[in-house]
DNA sequence: TCCGATTTTTCTTTGTAGGGCATAATCTCT
DNA sequence: AGAGATTATGCCCTACAAAGAAAAATCGGA
């Protein structure tokens, strides 16, 4: 049995990085150049130097894959991305506000609800979105 | 009085490349590369051929700027973006999402209210989401 | 205020550094 | 023998910047 150690009901654990390049259609060339500009792509390796490729290796790919092949990020704006240190732009500012407000009103309509009026609340409804952001 | 157009109210109507360049801290042949690229930055000319900047023209610029410069995309990236081909990945999915349950279950709200209770319903408010997305 | 001279700004065209890989050569493991 | 590893090198675009010419703005003297 190879890099591919199976488990009795026959799940893969590991994957080479060939098994890896086909699977996302690009040169293993491509997969060793990425390791070297993201952490998050660095997977174990065995004794002899192997790459052993977990799904959560392959998840991190597939995030880097997504920036940059799809999405059109540059590699330093993907690792922006990834860092975190983005996101909060454009649309999405508005949109998180425009939740902020919902809310805000949601739960002085809820008090308002509740402390006059004998109708059933929703209560886990509103309770829902209370840690969207 | 050269390309500076002003009312009366002295408020400048036209800006040069040179003033524009200034404004973003960039090289003004960055500006020319870029309306090459970009369809939304083709900005007026005078009849000798002299560029002739708007406001809007200014924003359209921002926008190019936030997306190459600070967010990171290449310039087909940014195009994509710009188009409208991308924009629904990642968190956005998921705020979207809970927009429209929150908008449906307004509605709800505002019909149970309208037809049963004498309760002032703030419709203005609900209208207020009506088009977010 | 008009004219020429000088400086500044803009134009178009051409040049180019480096980002983003792929290929080649050589070696190792199984 | 076939797949993977490392290192070096090659190379094609992407993304601008620089060069050179032309036009516009500024200034100084008559």
């Amino acid at each position: 049995m190879p890099y591919k150690e199976k488990s009795e009901t026959d799940i893969k654990l590991y994957y080479t990085i060939g098994e890896v390049a086909d699977k996302f259609g690009v040169n293993a060339s491509l997969i060793r150049f990425w390791e070297k500009e993201f952490e998050a792509l660095r997977p174990k390796k065995n004794a002899t130097g192997k790459r052993l490729y977990t799904k959560t290796d392959l998840e991190n790919l597939q995030l880097v894959y997504n920036l940059v092949k799809i999405e059109g990020y540059t590699l330093e704006g993907a690792k922006k991305v990834i860092d975190g240190k983005l996101f909060d732009n454009r649309k999405d500012k508005k949109i998180i506000r425009s939740l902020q407000e919902i809310r805000m009103f949601l739960h002085g309509l809820r008090n308002a609800i509740e402390n006059e009026s004998p109708v059933q609340t929703p209560k886990d409804t509103f309770d829902k979105y209370d840690n969207i952001e």
